[in-house]
DNA sequence: TTCTCTTCTTAACTTAGGTGAACGCTTTTA
DNA sequence: TAAAAGCGTTCACCTAAGTTAAGAAGAGAA
């Protein structure tokens, strides 16, 4: 299971065996089940997730409500906010699905990019390419009504559709469950017509 | 006015001398007019902006209609996404008032990564900080309504309802230039009565 | 099994945003 | 200077999402 890690990473750089090494070393490796939530609102933290195997959202409870705000499958992770500004968190994040992760920590982060800077220049090009990612999907967000959206994600993230409760994908989009059970009736009804 | 910008890098990193003239050297600042479009949809770049003062804005066409999807006004910046995949813009960047802004490229980047290795480190701290605000502004907007948005918009950057064309605001709180003027007055009533 | 909790769906009603059109006002352009 | 274009607002009507409530199906626990 490492080596779909190993691979992922050798998308952006090439890793010697002895800089794998000092991966596995740092024993980041971690399996949760479903339903296990990683880390609180309210909380302070500094770990940053890595999805090898599975799906993690995260989300907030307002005024008694959960809003899933995102969702992270294979290949995917976050840094939470938290981290970076050393406050208490404002959201959630927990499994969604039994998942394979790494989870690293900020110190653990300051000393191997001393002994490997390339892991510095990996870590600026994949906040870089999820920065930008993050940016489309906004902008995508943004510019489409909750119907366009639903038939975005249909083309885009099809899996997320069968894997996720419906209830958690309706805030996703931004609207209500039972707003998201009539867009899709709505859908299949003009799509027979 | 260079100085603005090594005062917000002091945030960050400490530089020398040799570091401040590296930068100066690499020519960079650009005044630019009102109305000035920098990047265009269709076009290839690999162009950074970064706004010392002044506003830029990116925005797409869509059905004919402009959609503007971000605001980027002192200290705060943006590399566009088709400088990192490497394909045409889908989207136009322009500046919405006069405005000296830096324009960096990916090439000089790679150069002075090289000289100062110090300024990947800056380069990834920025990127994961903007990707954390970015995904908090993404939350937000996901887990509002258009007129809680407009209401947050009011609190945490109300310089931008003063400077920026109404219509361009209502895109950017992903509605209709009538819907955000019928809100505003539905608010001022409310708070009146 | 039976009970409970969660999830999803449907329905009726309300509400807010979209649409198309019109009107002043200002800015640009001819 | 006159005409045109752009911008912000208002109105009436339409449509889709929110709200409240109820019920069916499935999962999990006692």
């Amino acid at each position: 299971m490492e080596e779909a890690l190993f691979n992922f990473i050798s998308n952006y750089i090439s890793l010697s065996n002895e800089e794998k090494e000092a991966i596995l070393d740092l024993d980041i490796f971690r399996q949760v089940s479903k339903g296990t939530v990683l880390l609180k609102e309210g909380q302070k933290s500094n770990e940053g997730y890595f999805v090898l195997q599975g799906c993690i959202r995260t989300y907030y409870i307002i005024e008694g409500e959960e809003k899933t705000t995102a969702f992270y499958t294979e290949m995917e992770g976050t840094t939470p906010h938290c981290v970076l500004n050393n406050k208490p968190s404002e959201y959630y994040i927990a499994a969604t699905e039994d998942s394979l992760i790494t989870i690293s920590n900020a110190n653990m982060e300051a000393e191997i990019f001393q002994k490997f800077p390339k892991f510095e220049t990996l870590c600026r090009i994949l906040s870089e390419e999820l920065l930008a990612k993050e940016q489309i999907n906004f902008n995508d967000f943004k510019t489409s009504s909750p119907e366009k959206r639903y038939i975005n994600l249909l083309e885009k993230r099809p899996d997320l559709l069968q894997r996720v409760p419906q209830h958690q994908l309706a805030s996703y989009l931004g609207i209500k469950p039972q707003s998201l059970s009539r867009l899709r009736t709505r859908i299949t009804k003009n799509n027979k017509s």
